[in-house]
DNA sequence: ATAGGGTTAG
């Protein structure tokens, strides 16, 4: 769906009597296409809300989003689909004092109590350090240590302590002791100062068993208690028990701070609730509050992994209206959020922006903008933000080296990565790890440089780089385009020695070494490779090539090891599977597999047709299923021309040129099967990797010919 | 420094 910028952020007027303003985000990913999620403005003299929303007294005792979805679904359902989007303005009214507003957020920040540190905080400095000394483990050592307290407790000592205490055992210790000596009246910062401590040590339970306390003990738990949990919650994937504090705030009648706002947007982002994300930001815009750049790039975050590039457009202008200043974190993660959205330009444009604005960038925004210049395969961009990157000095990290040598591999510079390798081994701060030889293996594996591939997986060995399955890929990939088969047997023993589980991609690869290896006696060491990677598959190979196995066995098996892989090799594995009955000479079952393929949508964009043109398309194909696809489509034209069927004028056969990878002599095969078939079609002169035929061409083949063109079936 | 919120790689 295409979206403007003028139907992201309306402001329009639903009619001139009452004035309202709407605030729509078209979500491009949500299942209705032309939803708006709306919220009203200041002056909403007869919204929907009344009729469906509580009265203002009994808001504590709903939950908030018991009192935004009477709001989202009464606003969705009062908007017809074809209202007009922008209507002429009438004069607006954005007051209108009579009227209850329902506050969603206080828009003061919590105040922080004032701690003033008298004379014995050396005193106390030096017993924390004592304390942290001890053993974790040892409770009586740590115990003994408490005896050992300078004097008496105050609430300023006690902060000081609990503040300093690391790790969060011994905070949590000394505030359990605090509290069992009776020293001190309990107050809400000696458990958010624990809690803060807790969550650095990820204990979500032990936060909420604080919380627990607190309620049972009469403590008031203030929004800085709810933003920690909420955070704990958070960074322990316990979205849940998020979510249930939050509301639990709203039901005490505590309104959340903007900080604990952003916090629960952020929560329900990561969740990918983003409708409950967007009408809660637009509840609050609504209710006046000014969001500050943190909130923004939680939004920008979300609009990424939502793959919603018009929702990252809004943030900027909405930062823009605003007036809020964007600051380092925001353009990092909105160039983060552009990588998942494609939109290399947008990017470009706005690193620029940012420079100007005099703001450095620091390794990781530029780590963002080489895999968007890299996946956009903007090669001359990259090479030259990497000039500049070293003009300016501008600070790199070994994540930054692996981005842009991957980088590298995808646009296919191989000079510029060796750079790039030799620089990291000789920088001093960063060493080459997994990632970069894997960047190396791939780039060195696509250009079969066995050599230099053998070279660096030596290196890796001696240096005792951890292997993984994508750079053993590359290599088995490498070395089996060489039909180097005793080598890739050893480099696949020694990866599944060092414990690396093949994936569907290695096994996918394996695969087309089998069918590459066809009539050598290496072939069964391939096989033995592939028996050990994944048996199932193997056993296929061997069902296929028997001859008197029914349709139906292979179709059941077929579904079986197709459900099990990845979506992303089901086409080449079966790709493959066709080419092996090929070189078999076994026709019958390649065309059962093609067919199967097509069955399972593994080939959508096969076969096409227009008015005037149909359109055989193989440029994802291997050789062989290729091949098979033209027999198949030829056997159909037959059938087609003797039944007298109506005919397009024109016949287009697409191979490409060969510049896709599995395209490599695609092109030369299928037009020499083109002559073994006497089939008549003609290499089209204007539009290269293209063979044609006319109508009259077809039927006079059919006429003359159409005996030779039958399969065996 | 000293109770709370946002951003990393096949």
């Amino acid at each position: 769906m295409a979206t403007s910028l003028s139907s992201v952020i309306q402001i329009s007027f639903l009619d001139t009597k009452t004035t309202r303003t709407r605030f729509s985000i078209a979500t491009p990913t949500l299942k209705s296409h032309r939803k708006f999620f709306t919220t009203c403005s200041k002056s909403t003299p007869d919204l929907p809300v009344s009729e469906t929303t509580p009265p203002n007294n009994n808001i504590k005792n709903s939950s908030l989003s018991d009192q935004l979805a009477p709001l989202a679904n009464s606003t969705l359902s009062t908007l017809p689909e074809d209202q007009p989007k922008l209507l002429p303005k009438p004069n607006p009214t954005w007051v209108n004092p009579t009227k209850v507003k329902r506050p969603m957020l206080s828009h003061q920040r919590q105040k922080r109590s004032s701690v003033f540190y008298n004379p014995q905080m050396r005193e106390f400095q030096h017993f924390t350090q004592k304390l942290n000394n001890c053993d974790v483990s040892s409770e009586a050592e740590f115990m003994a240590c408490l005896e050992e307290i300078p004097s008496s407790l105050t609430r300023e000592n006690a902060l000081l302590v609990l503040n300093s205490l690391k790790p969060w055992q011994k905070t949590h210790k000394f505030l359990n002791w605090i509290k069992n000596q009776n020293l001190l009246p309990m107050e809400t910062i000696f458990y958010n100062v624990t809690m803060k401590s807790l969550r650095f040590g990820r204990q979500f339970g032990l936060i909420e068993e604080l919380a627990h306390q607190m309620i049972d003990d009469g403590v008031e738990l203030d929004n800085i208690t709810y933003s920690t949990i909420i955070n704990c919650a958070k960074k322990c994937n316990l979205f849940d028990k998020a979510e249930y504090w939050f509301e639990r705030m709203y039901k005490t009648g505590l309104m959340p701070d903007e900080v604990t706002f952003s916090a629960i947007l952020d929560v329900y982002a990561g969740l990918g609730k983003v409708e409950e994300v967007i009408n809660l930001f637009e509840r609050g815009r609504a209710n006046g509050w000014k969001p500050d750049a943190i909130t923004f790039s939680v939004l920008g975050k979300m609009f990424g992994e939502a793959g919603d590039y018009d929702g990252i457009r809004y943030v900027l202008q909405e930062m823009k209206s605003l007036g809020v200043q964007r600051n380092l974190v925001l353009y990092n993660t909105l160039f983060e959020a552009m990588g998942k959205v494609g939109k290399p330009g947008f990017a470009r444009s706005l690193f620029e922006e940012m420079i100007d604005s005099g703001i450095t960038p620091i390794a990781r925004t530029l780590t963002a903008i080489i895999k968007i210049y890299g996946k956009a395969r903007w090669s001359k961009d990259a090479l030259d933000l990497w000039k500049r990157m070293k003009e300016n000095g501008w600070p790199m990290d070994f994540i930054l080296y692996n981005t842009l040598m991957n980088m590298c591999a995808d646009v296919g510079l191989v000079r510029e990565a060796e750079t790039l390798f030799r620089d990291m081994k000789h920088s001093g701060q960063c060493k080459p790890d997994s990632w970069s030889y894997t960047a190396m293996l791939k780039i060195y594996g696509s250009e079969g440089d066995v050599d230099k591939s053998m070279k660096l997986f030596e290196e890796m060995t001696k240096f005792g780089i951890e292997l993984n399955v994508m750079g053993c890929t590359c290599l088995i990939q490498c070395l089996g385009k060489a039909m180097e088969i005793d080598a890739l047997v050893r480099v696949f023993d020694i990866y599944v020695e060092k414990g690396v589980k093949p994936d569907d991609k290695l096994c996918g690869c394996l695969l087309s070494v089998v069918s590459l290896s066809q009539g050598s006696k290496d072939q069964e060491k391939v096989l033995a490779c592939l028996q050990r990677a994944n048996p199932k598959l193997a056993a296929f190979i061997q069902l296929i090539a028997d001859e008197q196995t029914s349709f139906e066995t292979v179709k059941e098996e077929f579904k079986g090891i197709m459900s099990n892989a990845v979506v992303e090799v089901r086409k080449a594995f079966c790709n493959c599977l066709i080419d092996i009955c090929r070189n078999k000479d076994l026709l019958e079952r390649a065309h059962d597999l093609l067919y199967l393929g097509t069955l399972y949508g593994f080939y959508p964009t096969l076969y096409h047709k227009s008015q005037h043109e149909w359109c055989l398309d193989v440029r994802t194909l291997s050789v062989g299923a290729a091949l098979t696809a033209l027999e198949e489509w030829m056997t159909t034209l037959t059938k087609l021309v003797k039944r007298e069927e109506a005919l397009p004028d024109l016949f287009l056969a697409q191979t490409g040129t060969g510049a896709h990878k599995f395209a490599q002599g695609l092109n030369i095969s299928f037009a020499s099967h083109l002559r073994k078939l006497d089939a008549p079609f003609r290499q089209s002169e204007d539009k290269v990797g293209s063979f044609i035929a006319t109508k009259n061409d077809i039927v006079s083949w059919v006429q003359s010919n159409s005996p030779s063109v039958s399969i065996a079936t």
